[in-house]
DNA sequence: TATTACATATCGTAA
DNA sequence: TTACGATGTGTAATA
């Protein structure tokens, strides 16, 4: 693994090294007293001090101050780095195209560089999301209620894709809007129109429950709902059933601790 | 400044110095190969590989792989740090109380290890938000049109403030929603939410309307308009005014490159 | 402490 | 490339 660090190095030095890093598609970490304009979606400045500079292979760029989780200025993925020397000062600009940025740090007193090909072939694994809500639901329906068999997920209508369509023991049509968090106003309103284009809609679904004289119900399936959403769906004729969201990872990606 | 770096430490040198850089309430980087697991808002797990660590004397907690702007785990400001060694591997624990929530890193082979006091009391200057085009709107009020007067700003209605409220050169009452981007729907629908609780609401600015038979008028003020908006915005009447966000810094601002 | 709205939001996905 | 939605959104302002 290529690995370089210099501490306290001249400009000229630190130039040589990040020039290299970026050549060698390096991830390069300073810690350094710097300046930084920034200019494209918004303006800004920030005067001098002591900051971290985080400039990974991918074009990402990080100005990390003593606070916040947040960078405090930054620059996305595919951006272009280039670096030069302005006198005694090192410059770095990272520039983007669409829409037109450009971030100008000019850096002095420079604690240390480093520079290294990060080594990390694995991904993040999550759980607790609508997916796996869904994959949920689809797996035991009986979670909704006794007797619901969940037809098709993310059926297309006019204003949008209803989570999972199915029907209940007598027959009913089901619509189900799944949020994995708190539900809102917002997810009420949205199954009210899902419930509304079902209705106006020329489909098999509609014309099976006028013929056979059944009903369309709405459920929206959230761990909790917001008082006002709960409110406005009993308004609506709309139903709630509280479901937490998985909390289990995968088996098959569970953590080998030797991997490495 | 206190300042400290470590190349390639065991991990039980490597914990004396996180002990050290926590008590001093020092910023710490961290080039390691690390396995993380996050527990709380969500769930989630990382395998063994190289990363970034950062942790800020605000509590901040940021683990970064070699890709992206944002974080593959992080914490929050004010959570909790603590430090141990489990055998000879080196952990490191942020926690958070509400909501709870549970980072857990194992560290081996360390590639360097720093920490220092950063010094830095600069924040960053801004311009190009919604305020700066009110700021911009309330003192040269001609930009909107000739004989336009600002009444109030933030005026509360039923779903929410309107960004300002005035008058024209004839009187009628004038309603404006600013944004300092492209404007889209939502933002056409959201003000003729506005217009319409102003007109189903009781107050001084209706009964005037309505005594001196004054019109309503709806403006959106932005940069520029979705074309599915301006379409929008056309058919319930309301007007678009294209109005570009200051993009100048306060003066009294202006970096002064001898500051440090 | 909890809620709300904004952000250079970022990031994924689908059209 | 653009548009849209989800996010452990983060963050400041506000109640």
């Amino acid at each position: 693994m290529k690995y370089k660090i210099l501490e306290k190095p001249e400009c000229e030095k630190a130039y040589e090294l990040v020039e290299e890093a970026l050549r060698k598609r390096a991830t390069i970490i300073l810690f350094a007293c710097c300046r930084v304009e920034y200019e494209g979606r918004a303006l800004s400045q920030l005067n001098w001090g002591e900051r971290i500079i985080l400039i990974k292979p991918d074009g990402s760029f990080l100005i990390h101050q003593d606070k916040k989780v947040e960078p405090v200025n930054w620059q996305p993925p595919k951006s272009r780095t280039r670096c030069y020397l302005k006198g005694d000062r090192l410059m770095l600009e990272s520039h983007r195209r669409t829409p037109k940025e450009l971030l100008s740090v000019e850096v002095r007193h420079i604690q240390f560089i480093n520079y290294a090909n990060v080594e990390d072939y694995e991904e993040l694994e999550q759980a607790g999301y609508e997916k796996d809500m869904s994959d949920m639901i689809m797996k035991r329906p009986h979670i909704i209620e006794e007797g619901f068999t969940p037809k098709t997920r993310e059926y297309a209508v006019e204003h949008g894709f209803i989570d999972i369509l199915g029907k209940d023991s007598d027959g009913n049509l089901m619509i189900l809007e799944l949020k994995a968090r708190k539900a809102g106003v917002n997810a009420v309103k949205q199954l009210k129109r899902y419930l509304q284009d079902m209705e106006n809609t020329d489909n098999a679904y509609l014309k099976e429950c006028k013929v056979q004289k059944k009903k369309i119900r709405g459920l929206l399936v959230a761990p909790s709902i917001m008082d006002d959403a709960l409110e406005l769906s009993e308004e609506e004729g709309i139903e709630f059933v509280s479901v937490e969201p998985p909390r289990e990872l995968k088996r098959d990606k569970k953590i080998t601790l030797d991997a490495f």
